[in-house]
DNA sequence: CTTGAAAAGAACTGCCT
DNA sequence: AGGCAGTTCTTTTCAAG
């Protein structure tokens, strides 16, 4: 088992993580490699499971989702079988894009999107407040985000 | 600008959304369509930018960064300086791997990735606690999260 | 919008240093 | 482990119906 990620391997990481779409051989120019080799590290890579399958970002907004509010989470019943019942629930309500599973003040931490407010006041009556074990409950609404790259 | 955006597009985004590995001719097997026709969809979807850049999941666990926690931060002094400054503090720290401006209970929710809670600890005191303008704060450790398809 | 074909480019393989 | 050269595949792109 010889994970060992070196340097060479970092600086691929980065510029990948940045442009995915690069091909190996375009790597290999941004890392000073040799396509062949670029191409063998990032197969490694995938085969360690480090490089992780492809992702397509749609920007939601221009298809008419304009309002993207976090919602914290606290059960009112825990135990093994809320939090799966909860989860299941969860993951079937169309507008949530992701959910979290945290410790801390909530126990869950939920990205929902609607098309606008009245459109989330709707989601959250009908269908949030109808989950299972819901207990306190925080919404933050979303004005604007950055991703970073990083550590590495 | 006609950004009408079709059935037959909402499927386009749905099976690339699934799958951003697929290109053009594999999209249009999925959704019932000559070759050429889905390229062209998928040409004039990203010059509309709603299909934005492929994003690359790297495994941080599997590079050591076993620990993500969310911080919720509120504000002491506000005006556009402080949303500022803090804006570019807290973006020059490297474990902070997401920046959101939300509006609710806190002012900004950051995703930091560590190593480990020694690691995390040393990140909060050394940085996220020397950030302009911090008031109070919250933490939420990332026990496992979940990624859905969302509406379309 | 479709089919069909040519051109371009990327993925993969051996072999050698 | 990296580079070179070559093969094979996919994808893009164009022409014509």
């Amino acid at each position: 088992m010889t994970e060992a990620i070196d340097d060479t391997d970092r600086a691929i990481l980065r510029v990948v993580q940045a442009n995915a779409r690069l091909s190996a051989g375009a790597v290999g120019r941004a890392v000073d490699l040799s396509q062949p080799a670029a191409w063998r590290r990032l197969r490694r890579l995938r085969d360690l499971g480090i490089l992780r399958g492809r992702e397509l970002t749609l920007d939601l907004e221009k298809l008419g989702f304009g309002v993207t509010v976090f919602l914290g989470i606290k059960l009112a019943t825990k135990g093994r079988v809320s939090l799966d019942d909860f989860e299941r629930a969860v993951t079937a309500i169309p507008e949530v894009r992701r959910v979290e599973h945290v410790l801390g003040r909530y126990d869950y931490r939920l990205r929902v999107t609607a098309r606008d407010l009245p459109d989330f006041e709707r989601v959250l009556r009908r269908r949030i407040m109808a989950l299972p074990g819901v207990g306190e409950m925080e919404a933050n609404v979303l004005l604007s985000e950055e991703r970073l790259p990083g550590p590495l």
